[in-house]
DNA sequence: TTTGTATCGGAATGATTGTTCCAAAATAAA
DNA sequence: TTTATTTTGGAACAATCATTCCGATACAAA
């Protein structure tokens, strides 16, 4: 027999007028709380990190995690959502807050090598690790990673392109084409530097790809 | 109590000569089963491949597994190095096996795509896979990758030099810098070939990157 | 203060995890 | 054929998985 549905706030509906009676407020910080989450998941992925390793480092009631958020898979889509939002500014901030095209994609790289060298767990790039791990299969999250390419793709390309028109670069180069190319090889920077995180190297890399745009 | 250890063909130890008895043999091909395991890990990581998938997938029977192969991660390790000893010997064979540098790198990549759309379930690349689901963590497997990437650079750029001392490459360029940045564009590659398997897209992606060789 | 309801802590659930065990079948040498 | 020993099939195992449930607690409104 199944159970009948739980109806909340019953006498507002019942009453048909403001009498909703507010309970016990929440003690902790949903996007604070979020933010624990996509630390947890970003470092193990989705199959490695269990509900109970989220209970651990999150520090609210098991209960509370199914109650705000939902199950795993609903958590991991909000924890990267949340990732993508906060590190998707980040890159458009880095890209175009510098003087020359160059310089913004040296900012950008800059910045990943910092955080490789920063963080000792090396977790690499959530989105990237999401990618290798969740392809094939769910396929919400593929059509995600296919608009994120496609935006990525075309920040670079918008970028390359204003410096073409500045005439900063050369104008028989291909905006969308370099912009492509250098947003896949973003993508191979950040896998390759979960294996080795010396900085020099990774900057020689990185110069030797952003040759393309002299 | 700990139990004593089991040896194996005792008469022939305690006679000191060739009484040995043969058992029963083995009733399948141990080669044809690891390969059906690299299938089975390469497209569904580590962490997502239960043991009882791969007892349904590989066609023997659980204890089989277990005494012919180990246990799961002694397994995927095996599986792993069973895919990095046929992958390597073909990209070897692919980047030296043509006419000038470039159409070695063209073949290389050319494969990858066919690879791509042939293979519909999107499997990408084993070891990409592995290094952003297995980095943080195992560290057998990261000195494997660390080994893997020294390997494949240095492969690369020895090509390149190769091209370089025949005049065929520009001499002002460094071998070693190039080798190293097409291999990270390479793993790039194979991780946005899991995002969009459009072949032309593919293709003009890649001729963005070999442009450096000219 | 009373009241109703959401949050909380933790136990309970049933499914699945990796692994081990054992009796029965199989087989190469004696 | 007998013998010794492995393979094999499947049950059994304890641990862990994601999820649900429930009584106690806490709190905003009445």
């Amino acid at each position: 027999m199944e159970a009948l549905p739980k109806y909340r706030f019953f006498r507002y509906i019942w009453f048909g007028k403001e009498t909703r009676i507010m309970p016990r407020t929440k003690q902790f910080d949903e996007k604070e709380v979020l933010n624990k989450a996509v630390e947890l998941f970003w470092e193990k992925g989705f199959h490695a990190t269990s509900m109970q390793d989220l209970v651990c480092h999150l520090g609210i009631n098991r209960a509370s995690l199914y109650d705000t958020f939902g199950g795993k898979e609903e958590l991991f889509k909000k924890a990267f959502q949340e990732y993508r939002n906060s590190s998707g500014d980040i890159v458009k901030r880095l890209l175009t807050g510098e003087a020359s095209v160059k310089a913004g994609f040296e900012k950008l790289f800059d910045f990943a090598i910092e955080e490789t060298i920063t963080d000792e767990c090396r977790k690499g790039c959530f989105v990237v690790n999401t990618t290798t791990e969740l392809i094939p299969g769910d396929e919400t999250i593929h059509s995600i990673l296919s608009e994120n390419l496609e935006n990525g793709a075309s920040m670079f390309a918008s970028v390359i392109q204003d410096g073409i028109d500045k005439g900063e670069i050369d104008s028989s180069k291909k905006a969308k084409d370099i912009g492509l190319m250098l947003f896949t090889f973003y993508n191979g920077f950040r896998v390759v530097s979960k294996i080795d995180t010396n900085p020099e190297k990774l900057k020689s890399i990185v110069a030797t790809a952003l040759s393309i745009l002299d």
